[in-house]
DNA sequence: TATTGTTGGATTGGATCCAATCATACAATA
DNA sequence: TATTGTATGATTGGATCCAATCCAACAATA
């Protein structure tokens, strides 16, 4: 299979497993923007020390969900619309780019993989899933389609930026009314995707995240100009 | 100015320190790919204890600058033509497009800022300043050029990008023509820029980069195929 | 009353110490 | 001899402890 490998047996860390919590909690809107993150609160929580929250805090720093400085503490990121449209441009210059590269690469098992990711998106919507599972499995299938590319670094930024674009889809009004859309989006993103139809698999895959992006700025505007 | 206001006074920690020293080490070569980075020998090294060391690795990992490996310690990460190709195409999607949105944003003083920070990498090239600086440099101008877009996200990628970019910059064999040749194109840049020519701007900062990764990939893959 | 100074608790940043893991050399066995 | 098992030093990960900074409440002064 045409994809990047990775160490096969890692070792989880505390500092990582604690990274995770703090990521779902934010992405999950447990802890909105502007919300304090007290390293003493978090640590006697999870029965561990400050030490590996602090290392998990500098982590998500990276990746841009909190704002650390220096003797205040960590902040949650706030979310905004110029934010959200900060992030989904550079979604929508660098995916649509990796999957044509993906499309060259991508071997039948590749496809394959990608074939399984999206019936598994599509059997949580009509189990009715939760929002975190259904965003882990709406992510695992833009993996899918990007990861053949072969370009790590490329999809590590990606990866951060979904984080945060998370965010701001799981505040969605009509979360359902999104996911079926984004799976017929899906739907169609993988038949061009098996006919390796380069142009059309990057026209749709930007139509898919622009059409996402304009749903959740008008959505933003229309609440922060409310006040 | 039409940029993005930072903290105005931010108490320098160590742990920053750290990753600074350790990061310029880097890139400029001290440390070559494949070296293994004891905490302990940085601690005593620069008279810490090996906390701030290890938190500066985390962030040097989000950096793309180590790889770390649980209770194996941080090695640098290996340079390779498809890395650089991988790291040189993504800025080539990401910086023309926010130096388009730049210009639209950019007021007469940040026209004057980034026309200071060529000036000064011109006077530093007269004076034969040593790589490090003229590598800061460049990046200022860089940075200048994209910082009225107005978008800390993508910066904040664009950044973190350049700093393993300037690993490769570093090893060019013949450091003084990629120079004179950038130098060169700045000033085209910056007319096109304060002519408000978006196009063009954009048509010539792709260039700019691609050129320098041409330069950069073909110089690795001879090496690659001798070595 | 508005501003400035002061003090103490809360919180973070860093050092030291301990436990778990890894790597290397050596011994045992087939 | 080649392979597997074992033990020890080196190194990392995490906990505990201490110092520096911040913040809020209160006091002092004009």
């Amino acid at each position: 299979m045409a994809t990047t490998d990775k160490p096969l047996l890692q070792r989880q860390t505390v500092t990582a497993m604690v990274a995770q919590y703090i990521a779902a909690r934010i992405i999950g809107g447990d802890y909105p923007g502007g919300h304090q993150i007290r390293q003493e609160a978090i640590a006697a929580e999870l029965g561990v020390s400050r030490i590996p929250v602090r290392e998990a805090l500098l982590q998500l720093e990276a990746d841009g969900l909190v704002v650390i400085r220096t003797h205040r503490g960590a902040v949650v990121s706030e979310l905004s619309a110029d934010d959200a449209i900060d992030l989904f441009d550079a979604r929508l210059l660098l995916e649509p780019f990796l999957v044509e590269k993906a499309i060259a690469h991508a071997s039948d098992q590749d496809i394959a993989a990608i074939e399984k990711s999206m019936r598994a998106y599509e059997a949580a919507i009509a189990r009715g899933d939760d929002p975190k599972d259904l965003s882990r499995l709406n992510w695992a299938f833009h993996t899918a389609l990007l990861e053949p590319s072969m370009r790590p670094r490329s999809m590590a930024v990606v990866q951060t930026l979904y984080n945060s674009a998370d965010r701001y889809l799981r505040l969605q009004i009509e979360p359902a009314k999104a996911q079926a859309k984004a799976l017929q989006e899906h739907r169609q993103l993988f038949e061009a995707y098996r006919g390796r139809d380069i142009a059309e698999t990057a026209r749709l895959l930007r139509k898919h995240i622009a059409d996402a992006a304009g749903e959740i700025v008008s959505q933003l505007r229309r609440s922060e100009s409310a006040g």
